[in-house]
DNA sequence: CAGAATCCCACTCGATACTG
DNA sequence: CAGTATCGAGTGGGATTCTG
């Protein structure tokens, strides 16, 4: 057996899973690469990112507000206008998810051939 | 609203955005981080990836299976041993979930903190 | 040992309708 | 516009038991 990297996240009982699992999730990735263009607002979040949910985009910007990721300007205009932005700590996110956003799109085509392989020994 | 880039994973009907939720998930990081140190065995596995249970690492492995990131050697043995090992394609995997991994260790003092504050807020 | 099978709960997520 | 409320289908995931 492989000697293997001492990794907290990997513990059950350490904190920093529970932000693992938030971080790794498709609708944060997308969220936070959409964000990282700069400020935006919630309509505008909701075309970047196609196919969410009002509900969905809501409970995730809630979520990542909770953990410092994301701060919620609220303008009192009529109508009202709320603009999302990244944090600091937000940003730093950016570089790691874009590096699954990528991975997702440039081996896209090896996944497919290996689902089609996979599913045809079935 | 600030100029977003192109980025096919963002479309609901590409592909890659499937591969990209198989990706941006806990289990598949603790997984192929586990297994970038080399080919591992089920029960080694089981205990690296500490809190996961068997059924959902039998199915975390089947899915990276058959998107071609994970092989899985059989050896005709009594008792059984079934070792996993990343693929080329999962091995460019490493780095990136490598990197969410680190980034929820070394942020979650900050992360916790927020967490408090957001919550004595309300 | 490495799973398959089963049961079941909790949560995710989408659709729709409504509100400040 | 930016949500909230509600409902309901689907999925994730844990516990337990059984098998080759």
């Amino acid at each position: 057996m492989p000697q293997l990297p001492a990794f907290d996240v990997m513990t059950a009982t350490c904190p920093s899973r529970t932000s693992l699992a938030r971080i790794a999730n498709k609708w944060t990735a997308m969220v936070v690469i959409a964000l990282s263009a700069g400020q935006m607002r919630f309509r505008d979040l909701r075309s970047a990112v196609d196919g969410i949910s009002a509900k969905v985009l809501t409970e995730t910007l809630r979520d990542l507000e909770r953990d410092g990721i994301v701060t919620r300007h609220v303008y009192a205009e009529v109508p009202p206008r709320v603009e999302y932005e990244l944090t600091a700590l937000g940003h730093t996110l950016h570089a790691p998810l874009q590096a699954l956003g990528r991975w997702a799109e440039d081996h896209i085509t090896e996944v497919l051939a290996a689902r089609e392989a996979y599913d045809a020994r079935q």
